[in-house]
This record gives structure tokens, C-alpha cells and sequence, in this order.
RNA sequence: GCUUCCAUAGCUCAGCUGGUUAGAGCAUCUGACUGUUAAUCAGAGGGUCCAAGGUUCAAGUCCUUGUGGGAGCGCCA
């Protein structure tokens, strides 16, 4: 008999059917009801074991976390809670949990506890519901870049490269740290490293992906990235997955659309295909927020948040009209802001965007023209000399979830911005290249793909959106 | 890296200005019940009070240091 998905039984009602189910026991009660889960959706068929046919030696095995194999009748159910159940002709304990040591009981835990049991976590309601999400999201962003003609560039996870300037990076090497060969400076002597150079893993795959756009038009890169910065916040990791399109002649403008259309799609493709978790998660949030005071409360529940962040248009402002309204904003004039604007050019700071996204507009916010002191080289100047064509779209709740520019393509102008960041140019002919011989005005942006997970599911805590957190200090599983 | 809070049973927590045998709910186990679904009822077991020092007649409680965790900030996606 071929098994069936817990999904498959409850979407297609096969009653009077004989099928054959596989997975793990969620609760056991009463000694005849079991509840059973196979991670294809977050519900539970209910197993309804004989319980005066049925050997007691086997009944006691039938325990909270065991894996199962169950074949029987599909009917309609006597009980109330579900509409389908399986009369359970014949049924075998594939692998045993011991109850007494099994961490995971039919009871609420914590998060942070789950997060030291991530090996286990999967087979929480949470956690399945989260990691399905996190699979429908990474399709949609396939798919969305597949529609549009854009094609998928497998930018290197190991570079070569060092002048990314995104920040700290982990070193690859494979010499012996305990032995490690000189050269007749005395510096570590990287001719003898595997790659005959110095490598790390990379911290952004634009360039490269810049590189492909500049030929293939509209490319994106989806992959691991990695910062060595010692970041302890909800919002960072040491390894992460980024999503960075290119696109060839376009500018900022073209930038932003396809930045918001893309998370628009993604979202909706989330709530179209994964309204059971989102709505499990939802009362989740709910019942966790039932302990906080009324004001410290999401203002809407998930699903209708993220209704209203495709209704939207985003609000798109410049830096400067932003500057503006934070310098006569209540809190700036109270100074009840940690950092006081006072002037244009400052950097803004978290409770700023949030007072933007959060208090002042109450929806995704799409900054552009930030001055170009605090920005990437590789942004393109703007023709006041003062701003580059940089965009940073501010979700509520998770702040910075895109960040992105129109790129430099003017050799000239490039290599004196170059020369302003300190950045050597013998160092980045092969970037120089694509300005040399057919430049084009391009733009593109990096999409954080853990925060846009958080967003949609909910979560507060980026380590509970990735199976295996890094961070600093951690590496565990 | 900085600021701040926390660490007591498998889990979530209570434990008052330091005072005799450290508690609850859930989970687990035993029994009862049997169409349950946070099952119910009765009972039982379960503790290096994070670690090491210190103060004190007396420390789960106070102090110091360390370790682990949370939240916030900075860096950013």
C-alpha cells in the first residue's frame, strides 16, 4: 500500500478508503486516540486505535514523539475537531520515544528553550508551520525572478576578493594555524594557502551579480552570506541568506518597483499557500501578546498586517524630506530620541526609521538620496554632488529589509569615489572592466531573506526563522 | 563591543526585610474512567536552588567574579 500524506488524507477525505499514514505521535490520549503529524501540514490526523484488540504491550508504545506507521480505514468522525479520522486496522511503532526523556511534551514551551533543542524543534506546530513558510518564500522568490526573465547567478561563496567592504569576514584557509608559514616579512605567506591567496567567505554577492547583469540584463543571486561581526541583536546572524537582483538599464526608480513588487508577490503567495500555518502562528502571537500591556501589542493580527502591507503602495521619501519630518516630530523635540537630529546628514538610527514606519506613516517606508558620506562606494552620485541614488525599504517591526542603489557606471566618477573610501584599484579591475567597455546605468538591492521570514511569520527572533542559527559564540548542531 | 534584566523539578514559574523539612501548574509514572481533542478524577516519583569564592550564628535570598540566556544599542540584510 502507498502512503499517504497527513495532507493528502485531510484535503482529499478518501472515506471508506484503506490508506497507509506515516509520522509521529503528537499526543496519545485516553489509550485510543493518537495524533498524528507528518510535517506536511501543521493539522493532526486522528488515529483511533482499538483499544480492547490492540496489544497493551504495543498501546504503551504508542507515546508522544514515536515514530508510526498506521494503516486503516478512513471515516468520517464520531468526535467533534475534525472532520475525518483514521480507524486504525494495523499499527506499528517504526522508532520508540522514551516519555520520561523526550524533551518535547504536550505541553507550551519556550522559545529560547526550543532554540537549545533546534535538532528537535522541527517537530513542534511553531516550528513546522515557520520552515514550511520559509520553503514557500524561497519558491515564491524563484519564481517571481523566474517570470520576470531574470536568470540565477551562483555567485562564489569563497572570495577572493577583500574589497567587498560590507564588513568583517571569516578567513577560508587550509594552513596548519598551529604552524603557520611566514614570508620574508614575516606576514603570513598565502602563496602556500589552497587558493595561493588570501580567501574568505563572501559577504555580498552583488558584485559578481552586477558583473552577470551587465550581459544577461536582469540576473539575482539567492545564497549563504556571511559576516564576522560581533552583532548581538534579534536581527542579525553570523550566516544568512540574501536574495540580490541586478538589473541593466534601469535606475533607482525601476529599483524600488521591482524591490516592493517582489515582497508583495512573496507575501501573497505565503498567504495563498500557507493559510493553516499562518493562522496557527497568528493565534500564536495573539495568546504570547494576551501577557503584555495593551500598548506594547501588535496593532493587527498577522494575517490582516500582512493584507495590508499588499494594499499599500509603500511610501517613498528622500532622506532629506525625512530628515525633516523627524527634526519636527514630537519625540526630537522632546528629545525623547537617544540620538537628536539636528542636522542634515546624520546617520539614522533605529528609533528613527521606526518612528517613521512605525508612528509616522504606519506602513513600509522606501527611503532614497541619503548623503553620500554615509553610503557605499559603489552608489551612484546624484547630480547635487551631496546624495547618492541609495533606497532603504523599513518594514514595522524588523526595520532594514532592503537595502539598495542604483550603481556607479561612470568610470570617472567611480574611481574617485574609489579614492575617497580608500579602495584600491588594482584590487577591482575586473569591477572596473564593466565600466571600461559597455557600461550601463544599473541598479539593484540586497534583500535580507531571514527578516522577510520573520516578517511574514511573525517571529521576533531571527534564530527562530533559520534551522541552525549562527552567531557570535554559537555554532551548535 | 556597550547597557540592562534573568538563571530554583523535564518545562514554565512562585519563593516577602536572610531563619527550621524549597512550592505550584504542566509534563512523566501508577490506578480509575472511556469518543478523547489543553481529556477528566485520585495518587506517586522528581531538586548540586548555574559555578566558584565571600559576608553571616544562619544564604535559594546579600556581595564579587565567571558561565549561559533574554531584551535594547552599535554595525547591517
Amino acid at each position: 500500500m502507498k502512503r499517504l500524506k497527513v495532507l493528502d488524507v485531510l484535503t482529499n477525505q478518501p472515506i471508506g478508503e484503506e490508506v497507509l499514514v506515516c509520522g509521529w505521535i503528537r499526543t496519545f490520549r485516553n489509550n485510543q486516540f493518537a495524533a498524528l503529524n507528518d510535517g506536511s501540514t501543521i493539522k493532526t490526523l486522528q488515529l483511533v486505535v482499538d483499544r480492547e484488540t490492540t496489544d497493551e504491550a504495543l498501546l504503551k508504545r504508542i507515546t508522544t514523539g514515536a515514530a508510526i506507521r498506521a494503516a486503516g480505514t478512513i471515516v468520517e468522525s464520531q468526535g467533534r475537531g475534525q472532520s475525518v479520522e483514521m480507524h486504525v486496522r494495523d499499527i506499528k511503532v517504526v522508532g520508540d520515544s522514551d516519555p520520561e526523556k523526550y524533551p518535547l511534551q504536550p505541553k507550551r514551551h519556550s522559545l529560547e528553550f526550543l532554540r537549545e533543542i533546534a535538532h528537535l524543534r522541527f517537530r513542534t506546530s511553531t516550528f513546522s508551520a515557520i520552515f514550511r513558510i520559509r520553503h514557500a518564500a524561497a519558491f515564491a522568490i524563484h519564481e517571481f525572478f523566474n517570470k520576470r526573465g531574470f536568470v540565477y547567478i551562483h555567485s562564489p561563496i569563497i572570495t577572493g576578493s577583500d574589497a567587498e567592504g560590507a564588513g568583517e569576514m571569516f578567513q577560508v584557509t587550509t594552513l596548519d594555524l598551529d604552524n603557520v608559514p611566514k614570508n620574508e616579512e614575516g606576514k603570513v605567506d598565502f602563496k602556500k594557502d589552497f587558493f595561493n591567496k588570501a580567501t574568505n567567505l563572501t559577504v555580498s554577492g552583488q558584485l559578481e551579480a552586477e558583473l552577470g547583469a551587465l550581459a544577461l540584463s536582469d540576473v539575482y543571486t539567492f545564497g549563504p552570506t556571511f559576516r564576522a561581526e560581533n552583532s548581538n541583536t534579534s536581527r542579525h546572524l553570523a550566516e544568512f541568506w540574501m536574495i540580490e537582483p541586478e538589473i541593466a538599464f534601469a535606475d533607482i526608480h525601476d529599483d524600488m518597483d521591482l524591490a516592493e513588487d517582489m515582497l508583495k508577490y512573496v507575501i501573497k503567495y505565503v498567504m495563498d499557500n500557507c493559510g493553516d500555518d499562518l493562522e496557527f502562528l497568528e493565534q500564536r502571537l495573539v495568546n504570547e501578546e494576551k501577557q503584555k500591556p495593551q500598548n506594547e501589542r501588535s496593532p493587527m493580527p498577522l494575517r490582516e498586517k500582512l493584507a495590508f502591507c499588499l494594499e499599500e503602495d509603500y511610501e517613498r521619501l528622500t532622506y532629506t524630506e525625512a530628515i525633516n519630518i523627524l527634526m519636527n516630530s514630537k519625540p526630537n523635540k522632546k528629545k525623547k530620541f537617544q540620538f537628536v537630529i539636528e542636522e542634515w546628514g546624520a546617520d539614522l538610527q533605529s528609533e528613527h526609521e521606526r518612528y517613521l514606519v512605525e508612528k509616522h506613516f504606519k506602513k513600509p517606508v522606501i527611503l532614497t538620496g541619503y548623503p553620500k558620506e554615509i553610503k557605499a562606494f559603489y552608489m551612484r552620485l546624484n547630480d547635487d554632488d551631496k546624495t547618492v541614488a541609495a533606497m532603504d525599504i523599513l518594514f514595522p517591526g524588523i526595520g532594514e529589509i532592503v537595502g539598495g542603489s542604483q550603481r556607479e557606471e561612470r568610470l570617472d566618477v567611480l574611481q574617485s569615489r574609489m579614492k575617497d573610501f580608500d579602495i584600491p584599484e588594482h584590487e577591482m579591475e575586473w569591477f572596473l572592466d564593466t565600466r571600461r567597455f559597455g557600461t550601463c546605468p544599473h541598479a539593484g538591492f540586497g534583500l535580507g531573506f531571514e527578516r522577510l521570514v520573520m516578517f511574514v511569520t511573525g517571529m521576533t527572533n531571527i534564530r527562530d526563522v533559520i534551522p541552525f542559527p549562527r552567531f557570535p559564540g554559537s555554532a551548535e548542531f
